[in-house]
DNA sequence: CTAACGTTTGTCCAATCGGTCAAAATTTGC
DNA sequence: GCAAATTTTGACCGATTGGACAAACGTTAG
């Protein structure tokens, strides 16, 4: 099932690297149906025939860029292990996640443009690998609970609980930004963000009596 | 400021509720630019001119449809009152967030499309209306956190996660439905969640010891 | 140096886009 | 029942869309 990756010059790689830069900013803030050609080649510097040299179809850039986005976006899933303590396990995942919303909030507003249209071009994957890893994390999630380690609840809706509030400062962060206001709406709001969330996790909100 | 509403016949308005609908299933999917007049009048049941003889421009379906959501999408937040018990008061703003991503999982979308190409048309809402009132709702939650009523912690970014995990039901459901599968994807996942959530925002993860 | 190969560009195309307009069809007020 | 007002339609417009193509331009290996 391995597509062999086809001889590149040295030219194509750099040009192909500079039109996938520039098509995720064009694709992540306007969707692929919004988002034309003529953009994402004007945000690459360079005429619109010599990027479909590159790129023969507007759907093969978007592809690659959503096969590229994938592996790494599950990768701190896929570190979540039964080793060590479960509520730092679950602690740092969070933590990964919330870091991945801060330093990649194109690839995040990628995805979201995706599903939020149905998912019409990654619809295999989700019921296939995400859905395998998630029904594989959500056992080992579930063991801790069985061990007393952290509190019975549902694993899978702990998960998309945890890919909601930290993608949320990527996805929603003009609103997230308008709504803290220009103090608290800096490079301090992550860390905000990060407090919250560890406290909300691990403790709630109930106070202690 | 109150625009007076213009007067119309009984056609005016079926005709032009019968758009509204058809144009929420079609922005809400496809995000402003990537949504087409055609597409609407083909799912209102209507040739393109006939469409535009009820809004000139495609915008002004756009913007009605945002004015009207707006209201109703911030009603829940607004009902947030400082009587009754703080955590019971959070836990059914909470599920009525959770209700209105199952009951209208569309008007959830097209605001999502707004917000993740930059909110263009409603920023100075966002800055202004919707600021006000979650500056003003997070008074209510700190003075609730002073009187020991619920554990200090942002109350900003408390309202940032209950909308992140709402939301998510709505803007995120195909990737939800694909993960949780046919068995556990059906109608019971809004229970579930409900049930997770309540647990999650309440005690955390922390296992009573 | 030059021939082969890789890259870039201008031009062009059919399809689709948002929107206009006048005429036809229908509804409404009397 | 009829005239006025409203609604619907088809034909059309210029602009933009994704993409094709051959010609021009660079680069590189021998």
């Amino acid at each position: 099932m391995e597509i062999p990756a086809p001889r590149r010059t040295r030219i194509q790689q750099e040009k192909r690297e500079l039109i996938l830069e520039a098509a995720l900013e064009v694709f992540a803030t306007n969707g692929f149906r919004g988002s034309t050609i003529d953009q994402i080649a004007e945000a690459a510097g360079m005429s619109k025939p010599n990027l479909l040299y590159y790129f023969r179809r507007k759907e093969d850039i978007h592809e690659t860029l959503m096969q590229r986005l994938l592996d790494t976006w599950l990768a701190p899933l896929r570190e979540l292990d039964d080793v060590g303590d479960p509520l730092t396990e679950l602690r740092s995942y969070i933590r990964r996640k919330l870091e991945m919303a801060r330093d990649f909030p194109r690839e995040s507003r990628l995805f979201a443009n995706e599903i939020l249209q149905g998912a019409p071009r990654i619809m295999p994957m989700l019921e296939g690998e995400l859905k395998t890893l998630v029904d594989e994390k959500a056992a080992v999630i579930k063991g801790w609970m069985r061990a007393g380690k952290i509190a019975p609840t549902d694993p899978w809706h702990l998960i998309f609980s945890i890919w909601a509030t930290t993608q949320h400062y990527a996805d929603f962060d003009v609103q997230v930004r308008a709504v803290l206001g220009p103090d608290r709406g800096g490079d301090g709001r992550f860390e905000d963000a990060a407090r919250f969330l560890e406290q909300l996790f691990i403790d709630g909100l109930k106070p202690k009596s």
